[in-house]
DNA sequence: GCAACCAAGATTGTTCAGCAAGTCTACTGA
DNA sequence: TCAGTAGACTTGCTGAACAATCTTGGTTGC
């Protein structure tokens, strides 16, 4: 087994670097971010920051229409709704089939779950990042490598939500842990639909206290 | 209702003007891109040859790593797989919602149906596009941009296959009138199980043929 | 006071020339 | 025959430049 490595670019290096300022808050959303800034931010040549940056944009990160300086995208209430619709979409699909073929469940989910009950026991509300590598590892579980991929693109933008609304109280990790752990149970035991059923339901619930959220927010 | 128009760039039409030598076949996949082969072809700066590749290598139309020249990709049996996966995940749980909501058929997708009977009458067989807008609308139909952006994506490579195996012989035009129409019938009937289960067929007996096809190809 | 207008500055789109670094190829010498 | 290598080719990135477009703030006319 041949292992490929690849020798990151600087446009790489920045594009990661910004993508992680807006996720981090540092570059608040409705912000602009011009070329000459991100050249001088990181002295490179305007080529390249103009590279890094519609990397951006082709993510849906940034923004920007012919001849305008890019803006970090805020993403309001109808966003949030297909967002989450998408991600049902794409969820409850795949949870039906893990059912349907048996696949067992992969240990990362179990250990994503378990780490937001361990964050919750300490007290922490911050469940956000185990809270995705649950719901990707299942994804990632059919193993196709073009819907973790699309699915991958939808996390990307809900982490991009909750950059937004910077730690507003959201669904209690109690409630996610347990929620969770049904849709495990009736994976399992092989009753997709009802798995479907209840993902729908716990999406549904995360992204009207999102949309809340969002509203309480700037 | 204000209409905004993208004034397009340079870029854009080259990406555009490549995407279609591509999908046309007139550039075999495999067959490798130059950046100065771009530059001199339409007449500009490697910058901008450079900026149009690499709007094609993120929509996996073309592929390279760090210093490699780019080349059409070659999507072999195990991708076919994956997209074909991919879509009836997307699609079938887009019939499931459509069915569940009752949404009224969309015009556009009896129409691209039409399209394909008329073509069969005509004794045509190439009912790639009418078939492609039909399976579009379908997903337009749930009023999801995300979803409908992903789906294009994977439709996009289903044409990039279709470049591929030149016209060979898959679905005869005639099982695919009827399967869609079925479809119809019971997404209109609001039987979503069994319209996934339908489509799932279809769309497994397509992708069989495609690898048929793309096994005797080259 | 206010709206339309205009000019100056800022910003993007694109080009050109060039250098460093990595890749590919075809030849050489063992 | 084949490993090694020199040279050609290609990509990554830079800096400077210019036109086209956008933005801003002041000015003019009402």
């Amino acid at each position: 087994m041949v292992i490929r490595v690849q020798v990151p670019s600087v446009v790489d290096v920045i594009a990661n670097d910004l993508r992680r300022s807006v996720l981090s808050g540092e570059l608040r959303p409705g912000s602009s971010l011009t070329e000459a800034d991100v050249a001088g931010r990181y002295d490179v040549a305007r080529a390249t920051a103009k590279a890094a940056i519609e990397r951006l944009v082709a993510e849906s990160m940034l923004e920007r229409s012919t001849h305008k300086t890019a803006r970090v995208v805020r993403l309001g209430p109808q966003d949030v709704r297909d967002i989450y619709l998408s991600r049902a979409i794409l969820e409850a699909e795949v949870l039906r089939r893990l059912a349907a073929a048996g696949t067992p469940i992969p240990e990362a989910a179990r250990e994503a779950n378990a780490e937001i009950r361990r964050r919750w026991n300490a007290s922490s509300f911050d469940v956000v990042e185990p809270d995705m590598r649950f719901h990707t590892s299942m994804v990632d579980a059919v193993g196709t490598v073009r819907t973790s991929r699309m699915y991958r693109g939808l996390a990307s933008e809900v982490r991009l939500c909750m950059a937004q609304v910077q730690g507003r109280q959201l669904l209690s990790p109690a409630v996610i842990v347990a929620e969770h752990e049904r849709i495990l149970e009736l994976v399992e035991a092989g009753a997709g639909n009802e798995a479907a059923e209840v993902l729908d339901g716990h999406l549904g619930r995360a992204r009207d206290l999102l949309i809340d959220a969002l509203d309480n927010a700037d």
